[in-house]
DNA sequence: AAGTGGTCTAGACCACGGT
DNA sequence: CCGTGGTCTAGACCACTTG
């Protein structure tokens, strides 16, 4: 048990600078448990004593509780009550973004050369990475995207063809494949592993780099509900490509 | 302009499911996007339009849009209007966690050998990471952790003495530097850079791989309010490492 | 001046969990 | 049963942008 409360003096904590109510709640909050006065799993005190403590509207202290909550602040549980939460293990935030626009974005020129778009027959573990059953159809595409004519990524993509009937029949040099799938298939989730490769031969060739030259690997599975709609395997030189990220706390 | 306002009919997309108003809200909106049927920088109706038309009291219309904005599908603009944001680039998500915990969940056991523990100077490059002037002191680290005896990261650290005056005096077998900094200087925020590196003869050694194994390689800056930290190079073998991640849409 | 989003309030009803 | 969080309402005032 022992499930102690905060005993708060939370207005003591209030900073004075002019700041909407419940953005002065939450940076009150989170110094509390900065400083150690609040500990994790701790309870929090709950809404209606904090409209009293504080003098402020319960839906204004729900909104500051309900968004330190999406935050990973603080865990709440219908019921309960509301808890600081375990040490937010500095999970940290890497974005991948689409190649296209990437490229674009830093004022280059994006190009690609198809080196295969067809159908076949799925395999053992193709037919793992989609889903579906081996010897199913599946439609393969294989791209070379190219920055400022150097090339940067080599996609290898699985696609499952009930959920893209028409995937081979696009122009890739003007839509990359996953913007046309985000288009016709609502992709509602992924998952992503990235490693560090020694790249094949044939991999050699088409990224024109030397069998030494360690690659960046990220490997995607993206999901429309339940049904995978893609597999991708993404291979990128290490020496013209790096995954940047940042992350940000106490916003 | 042509600055279009989308004729709604969001009526029709409401979906009769028992769910809380605001999120069915939400939904109807993400339907509307993802169809087509409002496109990007199209202007969404306002607040009090779609007070009117759904009947639902403006504060669940509010925060409907209020968390839509967040999550990047709608942008707002006070005195201006409500727009469907630019296509979500799918930026998607890795995390980095703390290499202790992250061995500790998968239920092994960690355990690390520190090869160096020191102050010195630092050099133009040194002081570069870590934005102080060359030739001032600074502290270096450099560690090798293990999962089941197995080398997987090579943890080679500059900490900024100013703001971390005790870092040489920790027990690093007890808590990672990384846990030890976190509780002394608040961190704000921080950069990551990830790419694919071939070893060197030493770090080999320390990992216990061969020269041509490719590894992954982490470089990381942490602020503290508007100074930085700690600057980390971690490595890790690209056979026994790799990074995961997920994201989700329409939630 | 009119319309927009941004915030805040004082009430209300509900579902849930522990007693 | 009571206290908890989860949601919802009808009003209100404000700051901001635009015509």
């Amino acid at each position: 048990m022992a499930e102690q409360t905060a005993i708060s003096q939370l207005s003591a904590a209030i900073s004075e600078r002019p700041a909407p109510i419940y953005q002065r709640v939450k940076q009150a909050i989170i110094r509390q448990i900065r400083e150690g006065i609040w500990l994790a799993n701790q309870r929090v005190p709950s809404e209606s004593e904090l409209v009293k403590e504080l003098g402020v509207s319960r839906m204004t202290i729900n909104r500051a509780l309900r968004e330190l909550t999406s935050e990973g602040f603080l865990v709440r549980m219908q019921g309960v009550g509301t808890f600081v939460a375990e040490v937010k293990g500095y999970t940290a935030m890497l974005e991948v973004h689409n190649i296209a626009d990437e490229i674009a974005q830093r004022g280059h020129h994006h190009s690609c050369k198809i080196l295969l778009l067809k159908e076949s027959r799925a395999d053992l573990e193709q037919a793992a990475m989609l889903g579906i059953s081996s010897g199913q159809p599946l439609y393969r595409s294989l791209l070379v995207h190219y920055e400022n004519d150097l090339p940067v990524q080599l996609e290898d993509r699985l696609v499952n063809p009930q959920l893209a009937p028409d995937y081979l029949n696009q122009d890739y040099l003007q839509q990359t494949p996953y913007t046309y799938l985000m288009r016709v298939a609502p992709l509602t989730a992924g998952e992503h592993i990235v490693e560090a490769v020694l790249p094949d031969a044939q991999q050699c060739r088409h990224l024109a780099i030397y069998p030494e030259e360690p690659c960046l690997l990220i490997r995607r599975q993206t999901w429309s509900d339940s049904n995978i709609v893609t597999y991708a395997r993404l291979l990128y030189p290490g020496s013209r490509y790096k995954l940047l990220g940042h992350f940000k706390n106490y916003g």
